[in-house]
DNA sequence: CTGAAAGCGCTAACAC
DNA sequence: GTGTTAGCGCTTTCAG
């Protein structure tokens, strides 16, 4: 074996082959853990590699298996905190260490255009994971006409393969944690009913009513008409929350908001107003992202990471089997009690949202 | 023109050659904006182009350009609501979309062996963009050997470009924000003192005090002896205040806190006291990550999204002219007066910090 | 089991 | 201006 490498210059499979005394092919064959390399080329060349610290390069390796490890994620950046746990289970599944996550973050929900740039450039990666997003139909096509597998997570679309929340059910279990807790006279805070999750999340709200045999009153269910991240906003929540706030002795005395940073909004209010959660409002939010957990928020759980992780499994599965059967995996959302509701729980900032959520066990 | 392509045969340079009339240079050409093409073969290839869809192929390109166009940015994933900004800030960077981003979140501040795994793998990558962690010894040596150009984001190495905050100063005028509010007894929350940034911060405090004509009171500066993540928690915030709070009449009056995720706890431990702020206590934080302004805390900001949209900056000039002398940019932090430390500001929820953090101008 | 050779799709000299 | 021809580094037949 002759001198080390010049270190500038990259070692390739020819550097290895020449040093261990074999054909390229074999190193490749080494390095693709074929089964026919003899135990003793096998560890000649594995020690060669080693020594001059080889590795195959991804790019070389991707052109000619046509397969380049690599998927990508298409994320809306509004929802920060929430995509962030989301990312923790998809990193947590690609923990093998050979796939690349390629990241694309887009600004608005309604601009997925240079997504779609990045889609038909057929070849960076082998499977998209599209977060949250309505899907557009030009994406839908191009998708489909590269044939490359997508799965959606917090979406949906009949063509796909999808992970997503039981909003109405959700809703309806929250109303009832209200019921439940005494509460007669319950208010919802909605997001703008122009998107569906708001619409689905007011839906469980009215059958939660409906099977607590309180009957539904429109003066207590106050909706954003904000466009803005279709009112999944503090701001929304904030001001819907002064209305509450200022109906005196017509308010209602609990509060289910559709989400948590909506519930964020309303605390503040709550806050400013010189009143205080749970004495003077019961309120539950929806979602458990982490800052629920900071600002002791009871509300209902989206298994976050578990939808991150098992999407990419999905994503694994498919490319494996191209013609699986396609699957809409939805799940039901969980009571994460806080304070803010005022049960018998204690207050201190209990770790149990972090440990469940950032778990990697 | 033939008829339209079958669609499942991804279509190469040499099919637009073909069509086209030209040869494959030519095409290559076009698609790298050679000057050397008549206007009208260039409007030609393009239109056969566009007719077929054909995108180049990144992976071909790459292998052939040796240059990938894409960054690998190294994050913890534990610091959460930190990194996520930066992010931002990254993303709209690379909003030319020529650049791909490349995501590996570490799970533990120590655990940056795999991306160092990822690192050696030459070819993935034109540039790493590193975050917030202690740089193994093991990995430098590495990214000097690969002349893997690498910009460090809130961290520190002699011999990289690097963008972080003034801890001292930042501290300094947190301590001085809440003198010139009136306070005389002014007491700090720290996190771990084994970690820089908290001793930074600490020893701006002392400076502000003194500055202030304010004797140190050791009794009124709790610190953390946590390890995890550095104490820099929601719980230590949690726990440390309690114990302010027990103090009775020789508690502080305002308290300088290390860290955002810190005073949400110190925050929760008021509320759950009985207590208020600003009235029964002024908290001032740190960082001035979205949680700040979800929880109306005043802070000091440190300019994340800035952060991240040099460092792209920064990596790409330094591709550009390799031996550009190394540079060490450090920002000093700016005050966001919120309403917990009660200033005359008003206390609705502010878009401030959304709209300097999040515009993508 | 292993070597040789033909691509994978594109870029970049090099000629004309 | 434009076509032609070597690679880029690796995988994968195809012989042997």
């Amino acid at each position: 074996m002759e001198a080390l490498p010049a270190l500038s210059v990259p070692v390739t499979i020819y550097d290895i082959a020449r040093e261990a005394n074999v054909g390229i092919g074999t190193v490749s064959r080494v390095f693709n853990n074929h089964p026919s390399v003899s135990e003793e080329t096998r560890r000649r060349v594995l020690t060669v590699a080693a020594h001059f610290n080889y590795h195959p390069h991804p790019y070389a390796r991707g052109l000619a298996r046509k397969r380049t490890n690599a998927f990508l994620a298409v994320i809306p950046f509004f929802t920060t905190f929430f995509f962030l746990e989301i990312l923790h289970g998809v990193q947590s599944a690609l923990a093998d260490g050979e796939t690349d996550l390629l990241l694309h973050g887009v600004s608005h929900p309604d601009h997925a255009e240079p997504s779609l740039r990045r889609v038909s450039s057929r070849g960076r990666f082998d499977g998209i994971l599209y977060f949250s997003m309505r899907l557009p139909d030009d994406f839908v096509q191009e998708v489909k006409q590269l044939k490359v597998p997508l799965v959606l997570v917090d979406a949906y679309h009949p063509d796909f393969d999808s992970f997503s929340v039981e909003n109405v059910v959700g809703a309806r279990q929250a109303t009832a944690h209200l019921h439940a807790l005494g509460h007669r006279r319950i208010g919802m805070l909605a997001a703008n009913l122009e998107s569906l999750p708001a619409r689905e999340r007011l839906s469980g709200y009215r059958q939660g009513l409906e099977e607590a045999g309180i009957a539904y009153d429109a003066s207590i269910v106050l909706s954003s008409t904000s466009p803005r991240l279709d009112g999944f906003t503090r701001e929304t929540g904030y001001e819907l929350m002064g209305r509450f706030i200022a109906m005196g002795s017509r308010r209602p005395s609990a509060v289910f908001v559709s989400s948590d940073v909506q519930a964020a909004g309303a605390l503040m209010a709550v806050q400013d107003a010189g009143l205080r959660c749970p004495e003077d409002f019961a309120i539950i939010g929806f979602d458990d992202i982490a800052l629920a957990g900071h600002i002791g928020l009871t509300t209902m759980r989206q298994p976050l990471v578990e939808m991150g992780r098992l999407a990419v499994q999905r994503l694994n599965e498919r490319l494996a089997t191209p013609d699986l059967p396609i699957t809409q995996h939805s799940f039901v959302p969980e009571l994460v009690v806080r304070r803010s509701c005022g049960s018998g729980s204690p207050s201190a900032p209990e770790l149990t949202t972090t440990q469940l959520t950032y778990s990697h066990a």
